[in-house]
DNA sequence: TGCCTTCATCGGTAATCGGCGATATACGAT
DNA sequence: ATCGTATATCGCCGATTACCGATGAAGGCA
């Protein structure tokens, strides 16, 4: 798996309004385990646990089993290096739109 | 739509490879038409015109035809907003996990 | 041992996605 | 009017996703 496919990987995992809630109940409070996500969500344990591991396959969050409960929590490494990508990506947008207004006066663009 | 479904979708929409490779190339030169992009990547013409369809759904791009052409442009508002996501969630992931190290000395939480 | 709780995984189903070729649209040039 | 170019859309398919209920595995407790 290529770098870009990680960066692909982690970003599709966010995409998905259920994960996003998932991410902001896990960062609600520090320590939660499986049951206290699906307290929060109408949704069924099974259906949970499935997002619970695509979250977790994509490095954006740990999980430790303490006896019989899970515990997740997010992983801050991996939302730092997303959100630097998105700095890159962002920049790169900036730029490229300023340099698409200053092309308005030129058209030939598009070669 | 809520305000989350959509913040999912842009999320989403630069969720696949493909699209991320799209948006380095519209970042590379300011000004790229769909054959441009074409060009770059081993897909078929009419794959690349959905893919670029879905960042456009997703605000991710702006366009507009000029004569036979479509022109394409990163949007830089759209990138800026998700970089502000990014960073609220990394903070988050982040004092979350620093909650959670402390509690390594506290084994009462989960309830 | 047997029961309860907690969570993960399996099996099935409906929906969505990703890819393609073919076709449609729309414009410029001849 | 016709042709060629550039792009969007359609129809199709195989693969994947999202959801559920049911089942399995494993710890805690009586």
């Amino acid at each position: 798996m290529t770098d870009e496919d990680a960066v692909a990987d982690r970003l599709k995992a966010l995409g998905h309004p259920v994960r996003l809630a998932i991410v902001k109940a896990l960062a609600e409070q520090n320590c939660r385990c499986c049951a206290d996500v699906c307290g929060r969500l109408p949704l069924a344990q099974s259906t949970v646990s499935q997002h619970l591991k695509v979250l977790r396959d994509a490095g954006l969050v740990r999980f430790s089993r303490d006896g019989v409960r899970s515990t997740y929590v997010l992983n801050p490494t991996a939302f730092k290096a997303l959100k630097a990508d998105l700095e890159d990506m962002a920049a790169l947008a900036g730029s490229a739109a300023g340099s698409a207004a200053a092309l308005e006066f030129d058209e030939d663009c598009c070669g």
